[in-house]
DNA sequence: TTTAAGATGATATATCATAACATTTATAAA
DNA sequence: TTTATAAATGTTATGATATATCATCTTAAA
C-alpha cells in the first residue's frame, strides 16, 4: 500500500515516469477512479479509462488532440476529438484530472489517491516549455489569496491558481539584450 | 496631474468608463506609451496606437478578433487579425497591455502611468463570465508565491498570476444538486 | 534618391473547441 | 429474454483562436 501510494504524489512529475511500480499505482488509481465514478451513470467506461490512462502515463500536460493521438497510437478502435473533449469534461468533473486554463492542456491529478484532494491546486507553468508542477497551496498562500480575491469583490469558490515562471531547464541565460521584444 | 493620474488605477475596471476626464488620462497614457516605445523601431505607430486605444476604451478583456472588430467599426482603413496579433505581441512586450493566458484575451494595463509597474500582476478571473480584476500582489502574497515556485524547482522571473473565482454577479446560488457533473 | 529595416497586408493553414444530430451500448423494467 | 430508456459515443460541420509565409508599403537614414 505504501508502495502504491508513494508514486504519484511526487511534486516533480517527471521523476515518476520510470518508477518501478508505476503499473501497480496505476491500477490503484484506476480502481479509485472506478469507485468514485460508480455512483454516476455508467461510471468509468472503457474510453474514459483509456483516456485517463493516457494522461497518467504521461508526465507532460497534453492537449485534447494530443490525447486523441496517443489514444489512437495503440491499435484499438480509434477515438475522435469530440469524444475526447466530452471525456475530459467528465474526468475533470470527477476530479480525476485538471484542466490548465493557461495552456488548454490536461494533466492527471497528482493526489495520492488519484482523486483531487487539493483545496486550492497551484500550477506553476514554465512560460517557455510549458512544463508544469502541481502542488497544494500552503495555508499562508490560501490566506493571502482569499484576502486578495475578496478585495477584488470576487468570491473564492473552488479557485485554481496558475502561475507563469521558468523551469530550471529554461531558466538558463540565453537572454539577449533585446529579448524584451521577442 | 492628480486628476489624470487618478483614473486608470482603480481596481474595479468597470467604474472607470464614464469618468469625466477619461480623455485626458488617455492622452497621458498614450504619451507615456509613445516615449516608452520611442527607443525601439518606429515606436508607437498609428495602428499600434489605435489598438491600444481600443483596449483603453474598454473595461472588458477583449480577444484579438474582438479588437479587430472594434478597430474596424470606426471608418478608417481596416485592419486584419494577423496585424492585430502582431501589434498585441508588441504592446505586451512594451508592458502596455497584458495577455490573460486563461482566456486568450487582452487588457490595457491599469498602472497609473499606463506602463506596467506591477512586479507580479494578479488577475482574478470569473470562471463563469470571465470578468477580470487586475491588482498588484501584496508583499505577503509575493513572498508566499516565490516560496511555492522555488519549492517546485522553478524560478519566478516575471511571473503572472491568474486565479479563477466567481464575481459578485455570478456568485448567486443557481447551484443544483448535480452541478458537479455539468 | 536610394536603400534597408521595420511594419503591415494578404492568404493559407494549423490548432482548439463546440453544436447538432445519428447511432450504439448498457441498464433496468416488463 | 425482450424491450424501453438514458447514457455514451460517433459523425459531420463549423466557429474561434493562432501562426507561417511571402508580398507590399512606409519610414528613416545613408
Amino acid at each position: 500500500m505504501s508502495k502504491t501510494q508513494s508514486l504519484l504524489c511526487d511534486t516533480d512529475r517527471d521523476t515518476r515516469c520510470e518508477s518501478q511500480s508505476e503499473d501497480e499505482h496505476m491500477d490503484f488509481v484506476i480502481n479509485q477512479a472506478m469507485s468514485a465514478c460508480q455512483s454516476k451513470g455508467r461510471g468509468l467506461t472503457k474510453n474514459r479509462k483509456r483516456v485517463l490512462e493516457v494522461l497518467l502515463n504521461t508526465s507532460e500536460p497534453l492537449s485534447a488532440y494530443e490525447i486523441r493521438d496517443k489514444y489512437n497510437e495503440q491499435g484499438h478502435p480509434h477515438i475522435v476529438a469530440m469524444s475526447v473533449y466530452r471525456i475530459l469534461d467528465y474526468l475533470t468533473a470527477m476530479k480525476l484530472i485538471h484542466r490548465l486554463n493557461s495552456t488548454n492542456k490536461y494533466i492527471g491529478c497528482n493526489s495520492q489517491s488519484g482523486i483531487c484532494e487539493h483545496q486550492t491546486p497551484v500550477f506553476v507553468i514554465c512560460k517557455q516549455c510549458q512544463k508544469v508542477s502541481e502542488l497544494d497551496a500552503s495555508p499562508e498562500l490560501v490566506g493571502c489569496l482569499k484576502a486578495q480575491i475578496k478585495y477584488s469583490g470576487f468570491s473564492a469558490s473552488q479557485s485554481q491558481l496558475e502561475i507563469t515562471a521558468e523551469c530550471n531547464g529554461c531558466d538558463k541565460p540565453q537572454t539577449s539584450p533585446d529579448q524584451l521584444l521577442k
